[in-house]
DNA sequence: GCGCACTAGATGCACACGCAACGTTCTAAG
DNA sequence: CTTAGAACGTTGCGTGTGCATCTAGTGCGC
């Protein structure tokens, strides 16, 4: 036996975990702003980059999606005016991804939903003390 | 601000850590035996189950499947040989899916990859203890 | 300078999944 | 006993996603 009943068990806790705080975040994020969780970590993670901006793989890479994945969101975050794609000048291969004001003013708008329903299902529960050793825990397992 | 960047980091963490697992996981078993993680999941919890038996709903509950993305997953594993359809005697509405000796078989070349993932994945890195904290803190998430 | 391997992003295609709706069966209230 | 409501599993439909492939563009070796 490769593994006690128990790590197995512990296993499908992280499965389960994962899968129920996603789940909740993005019900209230639906619920209260019509956007689903790949759009808004994509509002969010072009908010904190320079320029607001963002080459198409690497935002990919941020929000573990696969390339064509974003493609086909990008399109519709486009369609929806919260994002436009603009030319790379030091290379023509490349597009960057930019949110544009109308974006910025709905990640803003969905925030505090998103942060609050993180706290509620996912950092209140824990704790301070034990988010720390959390983060310690995964850090072990070489996320970065 | 609701959430700091370090709290915000470590629920990116988790998701990451979660996705990046379960990929490897389900890489190794389809490379080694053409077998979806799901499907995997589906046949190890019937082999647990009293008679390898499992009713449909319950089942969906225990691999995080909607019902209906459960009765698609069963077609398809019925239509391979792995698991077969049986009448609930005490609730016409109710059926069983049943664990057959082919999907046994199948379950039984499979588990040392799967396991083994696991091991080499997730429970490797963290080592003993911290896998008895992790196991902590989930619970503190209300996962049961 | 020229080819050749590589990268970036888009697209055709297949597919797994969730939601809503449906028929069937159970259950509880009257 | 009857009937309204809920539960179980399935099906039609829409959709988000990955893989394989394609085109355009880059840059390294020779």
């Amino acid at each position: 036996m490769l593994l006690t009943s128990e790590e197995l068990a512990v296993w499908r806790m992280l499965q389960r975990a994962q899968v129920r705080i996603a789940t909740r975040l993005e019900a209230d994020l639906l619920r209260a702003h019509d956007l689903a969780l790949p759009c808004y970590e994509v509002l969010a993670r072009l908010a904190e980059a320079p320029g607001r901006r963002l080459r198409m793989n690497d935002l990919a890479h941020q929000v573990l999606l696969s390339r064509s994945g974003l493609t086909r969101l990008i399109d519709r975050l486009q369609r929806d005016g919260l994002v436009s794609r603009e030319a790379c000048e030091s290379d023509a291969r490349g597009l960057f991804a930019v949110l544009t004001d109308a974006g910025q003013a709905r990640l803003e708008q969905a925030r505090p939903t998103y942060q609050g329903a993180i706290r509620e299902h996912f950092l209140g529960p824990l704790g301070e003390e034990d988010v720390q050793s959390c983060r310690r825990l995964l850090a072990k397992l070489g996320v970065v």
